[in-house]
DNA sequence: GTATTTTTGCAACAATGATGCAATTATTTT
DNA sequence: AAAATAATTGCATCATTGTTGCAAAAATAC
């Protein structure tokens, strides 16, 4: 397990430091995605809010976690699980957030449907949220 | 045109003031969406910053306004075209947001299509953003 | 083990949004 | 149309979220 977050952040040609680790840790040990407050949270007093910050968007640049679009307009993210290289992620999928617990959860095989546009207008990408009741909680 | 906007006002059992009027006239004479940054530009020195939020507020509660969701996770704004009552809005159309102009438009013809979800999931509400170019901006 | 590079934490700042309360403005009543 | 009532506004203040510069600390390279 342990190995697995070096080996990736080596991977990803990151230094190995405490911070890095833990954020990792966490976003393997649930599957849901995280908000900036819910790393706080979770780390406790670990780190600076600013090392927080900094770490997220270095893993966002290097294709190992992505952004996740909400209803309520919040961040959230959460691990990139395909072949996302640094630069361009292939992010195409649904995002599920339960009413009940909140949580965010990416439906990896959930593709976005692509949807016709009116004339003059050219798409280049797409997100898709769906919000509802998820499995555990009905 | 004024005594559309007071109509509206009316019609939402709103009284009529300086702040809702101008900001009621910013969304018909446009026909993006904005965000509430727009609105304190656009209006210059007239209200208070909270006046405008407050406003928005109401105008959402009462289903004159809707929320808009975007990729960047800023808050915007957009006329419900339709016949949204206080509550309950029928916002089911794709939002599409131009990478050139960053304009966000809704198209209300093209409606938001349903996805088949994993089993266990129970969908309530889908929220849809295509980013691109905009006729315009071709 | 030392030198170099990277990352961290702190301080300070900016932007965004919310709340309580007195003053102002709009509506209702007479 | 003026007074009474109700609603809205602006101000002050605070909370939260996110950013930046820079010196200290830690990680990698030598």
């Amino acid at each position: 397990m342990t190995v697995k977050i070096k080996d990736i952040l080596k991977h990803n040609s990151l230094s190995i430091t405490g911070s890095r680790q833990k954020i990792l840790e966490l976003f393997l040990s649930k599957n849901g995605a995280l908000s900036h407050a819910d790393i706080e949270k979770k780390t406790g007093e670990s780190f600076d809010r600013v090392t927080v910050y900094r770490t997220l968007q270095t893993f966002v640049e290097r294709g190992i976690i992505h952004h996740i679009p909400t209803t309520d307009n919040s961040i959230k993210y959460a691990l990139c699980k395909n072949d996302c290289a640094p630069g361009h992620h292939h992010d195409n999928h649904v995002h599920f957030i339960c009413d009940e617990c909140s949580k965010t959860i990416c439906l990896e095989d959930v593709i976005i449907p692509s949807v016709k546009l009116p004339k003059g207008f050219t798409p280049q990408h797409s997100e898709m949220v769906v919000t509802g009741v998820c499995g555990e909680c009905r």
